[in-house]
Order: structure tokens, then sequence, then C-alpha cells
RNA sequence: GUGGAUGUAGCUCAGUUGGUUAGAGCACCAGGUUGUGGCCCUGGGGGUCGGGGGUUCAAGUCCCCUCAUUCACCCCA
């Protein structure tokens, strides 16, 4: 096991083949079907200085407790990422993107960290996918990134994914729901668990999905009842456009998001298999983050996705992206002979294996059968007759190939993949 | 940050009311077959019993602390 000193980090982990391919046929999925959809990938740094995540969400748990913080030794203050949204629209504004052409619809993949207590789909370091489209004020965009999203999951294999879906309203219209929601609250104070009486204070719309105060929660005001014309309009809408396309969504009116960058759309996509919880993938629209990192007002919806716990809801794996292995066996005094065999064929494309232990060729051909399709024998009378004896590891069956057939022989029989 | 459960070989786990050198299966290596894997047989390597302290003639086993894992809460992907 080894020395406690020397293992991953708390809420971190190593990811060993062969779940390592599904990580990287996941990315893939993922990137296909943003191309499909318009994106361009962005990649930023996995820390950038602390004020771009401190804007963004300066009274969220996860920028307030949950950062991986530190300075450097040249005295910057530094923030390992805990999600992507802050970083892109930080990029959209350094970059000037405002004035190329809108909307810049933007996708990003890579790992994300916060310093969370590790439990069941949550990690310290986590991957996540996500996309942000700039610049379009239209229920289309807030639609679009769901659908993608859920086009997504469902080709990884978990089929027909529910969207919840809600809005929060706009400058004009939240603060008066906002006030209506303390009000009623600070009159029924006493039937309000711990955490809600300090949510009062700090965060009162996170007093709607509270899993202890769900009598008390259900009798409150509705957002519905306070939405703008404007903001009516736009959920409406966006609901109807997502429906239309065959995709399932429904609003829950308890629905709010723990970033406070959201204005209007916020939605989640859960899975049963996972507990309710937790959200496959989550996200909204934001339409002043733009302007609190120093750029103009640029209307903006996007989502973050866990690609880790997809992965882990998913009922069967996705395909391998892996070919077929071949392995050239040598009988004694031959190691050279295989070995050049060996990279003649990775010079064709093949993936080959040749031993490196100096083994008899019982034991090569036991090492081959766990990792390869068919192993060459490199040797003995076949080699001196200018052959080689090809072995069907799966089926048993052997083969003689003259040696000037051996690389057509071999690409016949083994399946091409995509690494 | 709060609460519960669990830590014995690379993996999955036995280990009787505390009692000799801590076991099994799988995996790994070698031999049986000096030109052929997968089955079978034989042998082998591999463990500070998570760590520290305590009780005891004696601790994997009992007690305390600690660390890690895990589940739930908080929060979130």
């Amino acid at each position: 096991m080894g020395s406690e000193e020397f293992q991953t980090a708390r809420g971190t982990r190593d990811v060993l083949s062969p779940e390592t391919w599904q990580f990287e046929a996941m990315r893939r999925l993922a990137l296909r079907w943003a191309v499909r959809y318009g994106y361009e990938l962005i990649e930023t740094p996995i820390f950038e200085k602390s004020p771009v995540f401190l804007r963004v969400g300066a009274s969220t748990d996860i920028v307030q407790h949950e950062r991986y913080q530190f300075v450097d030794a040249g005295g910057d203050d530094l923030t390992l990422r805990p999600e992507g949204t802050a970083a892109v629209a930080r990029a959209y504004v350094q970059h000037g993107l405002a004035s190329a052409v809108q909307p810049v619809k933007l996708c990003y993949y890579g790992p994300m960290f916060r310093r969370e207590r590790p439990q069941a789909g949550r990690f310290r370091q986590h991957t996540q996918f996500g996309v942000e489209l700039f610049g379009s004020r239209s229920p289309l965009a807030d639609a679009e990134v769901m659908l993608l999203g859920c086009r997504i999951v469902d080709a990884a294999g978990l089929r027909n994914p529910e969207i919840r879906v809600n809005s929060l309203g706009c400058d004009r219209c939240r603060p008066q729901y906002r006030r209506a929601l303390v009000d009623f609250f600070t009159a029924r104070r006493e039937e309000l668990c711990q955490d809600c009486q300090t949510r009062l204070e700090q965060n009162p719309l996170r007093l709607l999905d509270c899993k202890v105060d769900v009598a008390v929660r259900q009798e409150a005001p509705d957002l519905e009842n306070y939405w703008c014309d404007d903001c009516r309009a736009h959920i409406t809408t966006v609901i109807e456009i997502v429906a239309a396309s065959g995709q399932i969504i429904r609003r829950d009116r308890h629905l709010v998001r723990g970033l406070d960058y959201y204005t209007r759309t916020v939605f989640e996509v859960g899975h049963p298999g996972l507990g309710d919880q937790v959200a496959l993938f989550g996200g909204g629209r934001y339409d002043g983050l733009t302007a609190n990192l120093g750029g103009e007002s640029v209307p903006s919806v996007g989502f973050g996705m866990g690609i880790e716990r997809l992965l882990s809801a998913l009922p069967t794996a996705l395909p391998t992206l892996v070919p077929d292995r071949a392995y050239v066996a040598h009988l004694p005094g031959f190691e050279r002979q295989a070995y050049l065999w060996a990279l003649k064929l990775r010079d064709e494309g093949i993936a080959v294996d040749a031993d490196m232990l100096e083994r008899s060729l019982k034991a090569q051909l036991k090492e081959a059968g766990r990792r390869a399709r068919l192993a060459l024998i490199v040797g003995g009378t076949e080699w001196s007759q200018g052959n080689v004896a090809v072995r069907d590891l799966t089926q048993g069956s052997q083969d003689v190939v003259a040696l000037e057939e051996v690389v057509e022989y071999m690409k016949t029989r083994l399946q091409e993949g995509e690494l």
C-alpha cells in the first residue's frame, strides 16, 4: 500500500487504464457534439489571479470556503479555478471578443478544483466540460445550450435526460420577489432550520431549495408571480422551444443555483442513479458577468458538466478507441529480429508489443494472450524459409505467412482504433 | 465545517471467548512441456494487520487518539 504521505491527496485520485480511455472517449464525444452545434474550443489556465473568481462569486460557498488559493514566490495572489465560466468570461473580455462576430460560442474541457469534503460524485479535483454562448439575449440561446448538454448525455448512453428549469428574474423584478421572500420567511422564522436562519440574511433565494424546511417553503411566494413581462415571455419561450424539440423539460419553482451571477434562466439535469441531489450538468444565463470583469455588459448563457459524474452514471461503457494489438514473440536467439519487426509494424500503423524480459516463448505467448489479438513468432523453420508464424490468440488458429506479406496480412486481421 | 460506517497481500475477503512462525481465492512469477498462451498440477514472491499510544504474561482481536476511505448534511459538476 505504501506510505500514507505518498498517496493521492484527499479528494483526488489516479485514473488508470482502462478507465482513462473512458475519459478520453467522453472528451471526444463532448467536443464532437459541441462542434456540431458551432462551438469553438478554448483553453484557459487552471489558475487565475484570485480577483477573477472573487469578483464573480463573492457570496458563494465555492469561492468563500472552497478555494485553493495561494501566494506564489513572486507575491501574486492566485487561485486554482473552481469553475469555468469566470475564466472564459475573463478571456472574452481580455481578448476583445466583444468586437468579434457575435454570438461567440466557446466550449472548454478540463480540471476544476474545490476544497470540499469528498463523497459520492464529489471530488476536490474534477473534470468539467462546459459551454458559454456570449452575445445573445434570445431564448434560443438558452434552449440551445440546454439541448446541447442533453444530446451529449443522451449520446453517452443516458437516455431521455430531464431538464429542470426556473427563472430567477432580472434586475427589475427579482428585488421585489426577494423582498417578498424575506418578509414571508422572517414572519415564520421560528419554523426554519439553523442553516436557513443564516441564509435568510445572506442569500434568501437559497431558502427555496432547503431539504429540511420543505413544508414551509411550499407556502413561500412563487417567483412566477413576480416575473416582469419580459422575463415571463423569455422563460416561457425557452420552455416551449425545448419542448418542441422533443426534449423533456419542466419548471421547478424551487430550483436556484449557487453561483450568484445568474439572471433569468437557471437549469439542471440530474440522474436518479446518482441521487437526486447531484446534477450531471447545470447552468444558466448571466447577463452581467462580463461587466463585472471590466468589459461591457454582454448577455450570455452556459453550463458546466461533471464528467466523473456522467461517466459513473452510464449503464454501459463507452466504445473503446484502442485498436487491436499484435505481439511479436521470438524463439531463443531471435530477440533482435523480432524487435526490428515490431518497429517495422509500428511504422505501418499497427499497435505492437515485443518481449523485453528475455522470457521463454511460453511466457511470451502468455503475455501476448492477455494484451494482443495476434502473435508473430519469429525464428525456427518458418523463419529459415522466409516465413513467419502468425497465431490468432482469440481463436487459437495459426497461419504461416511469407515475410513480404506480413504487413498486409496483419492489417486485414486487426481492427483499427482511433488512437 | 457537522454526523454515521469501514480500514488484514496488487484486488475481493476469512481470521472462533485475546493464545505459537497471519490465511484463502483471484492476480503475478517459475516449472511440469529446452517451438506455442488460455485449462490442469506443483512450487515461489508478496503483509510494519492504516498509524501512534494504552490494557495484558500475550493484541489483527479490547480501549483511546490520529489518519485515510466511504455515506449523509452543507454546497455543488
